[in-house]
DNA sequence: GACGTTCGCTACGACACGGTAGCGTAGCGA
DNA sequence: TCGCTACGCTACCGTGTCGTAGCGAACGTC
């Protein structure tokens, strides 16, 4: 999934099946990361063919040979970084919650993606391609909250009115929202109280929030 | 409160009292204006002290003899077109929830700022500066938010268990999360289902959602 | 009207970066 | 062992940007 775009970039002569030089792939990783840890470190902005090549100790040229332009090189880095999200199935709304809000803290705080998702975002707002890979990166973590949402109802504990759309944004708004825009930690208590007002907000039980 | 940066970069040995050249306004609105607008169009990348040259019509030199480098000049521009956010007292929670969240989603959508936003996070993540002018940002919405939930607790409204951080953080966080991450569109529905989802969480009616 | 300040303009020198060409070398596969 | 491929290196050219110097002209103030 990863190493599609340089398999077409240069089309060698030879790769009769599945064979690839293993010079190949290692300069490919090296560049790989370095590109993610200048993103890490400076963002978009300071990602630059050259500071790769002299982080990664691959030539420009080689470099060159292998991606047509820098745009591409962060979107396959970006690519090697996301992460699969929780889609847990624990037999409860609330454990299910739970497990994804927890992996998504986790992902916000401690992942490498989470250095690289303010430049992300913004480069997003420009980019036509970091927007399309950004748009499948929440789109997952939106149906695995929806799944949740759909074993909830098919158990009949949710309420009739519930607009999964808002409930999810709500929930994973406020993650967002603490960590990119109010620079707030994301606690395990904070995870556990979300938690309870999504429960409180989706179910029929009168108060279902647990001590 | 915005002028004063470039008044203390170059102390005029005149300047008695109030008195300022209307040049130097002039001057320094142009650059202002330009940086802006470069800001909207291309993010922090695109702002360039050559670009709100020519953009402004402004030479290049007088630029510098204002600030002292692009990165103050930046911060003064985002000072410039940060509105007071709203602070409604309608009498009711609603009326105060729905007249601040819809002030959010007018900034979030079609204000100057909500172009710049991206890019201000970003640059938030790196620079002490910008980091804390996005942090008092935050901080004057989430004390706008407090007071009115303030208000509803002093009306009897508010049930005793309720975490105003965590109910405006998901109210809030909603709202930014669909505007910069989920690129979804602030609807007028969606936020009366935001104010009906922060009702219900806090006040001690067993249904206030008005049709 | 005279003086002082600000401004615009041109011309710099330095640097980083993009992107390419050519050549020799090292490593891979058979 | 031999051919082929990928690689590293150097040297480029062009561009954009930074930040400064010096000058004359325009403008505001008194």
């Amino acid at each position: 999934m990863s190493q599609a775009v340089a398999a077409d970039a240069v089309p060698p002569a030879s790769a009769s099946a599945g064979r690839v030089d293993p010079r190949v792939v290692r300069s490919r990783q090296a560049v790989l990361a370095a590109t993610v840890e200048l993103l890490t470190e400076a963002g978009m902005a300071g990602v630059t063919v050259e500071a790769i090549s002299q982080r990664s100790g691959v030539a420009k040229t080689t470099i060159y040979r292998h991606w047509p332009d820098a745009s591409r090189l962060i979107v396959d880095a970006v690519h090697e970084l996301a992460e699969p999200c929780a889609d847990p199935d624990t037999g409860t709304l609330r454990g299910d919650l739970e497990a994804m809000l927890a992996g998504l803290a986790r992902t916000l705080t401690s992942s490498p993606m989470a250095k690289v998702l303010p430049s992300l975002i913004d480069a997003a707002a420009r980019d036509e391609e970091v927007a399309s890979l950004r748009q499948a990166w929440t789109q997952e973590r939106r149906s695995s909250f929806d799944r949740a949402l759909a074993r909830a109802a098919a158990r009949g504990e949710l309420r009739a009115d519930v607009d999964a759309d808002v409930v999810s944004s709500m929930a994973v708004g406020a993650l967002f929202y603490r960590r990119l825009v109010a620079h707030q930690p994301l606690s395990p208590l904070l995870i556990t109280k979300v938690v309870d007002a999504v429960v409180s907000m989706t179910t029929n039980d009168p108060r279902t929030v647990a001590d």
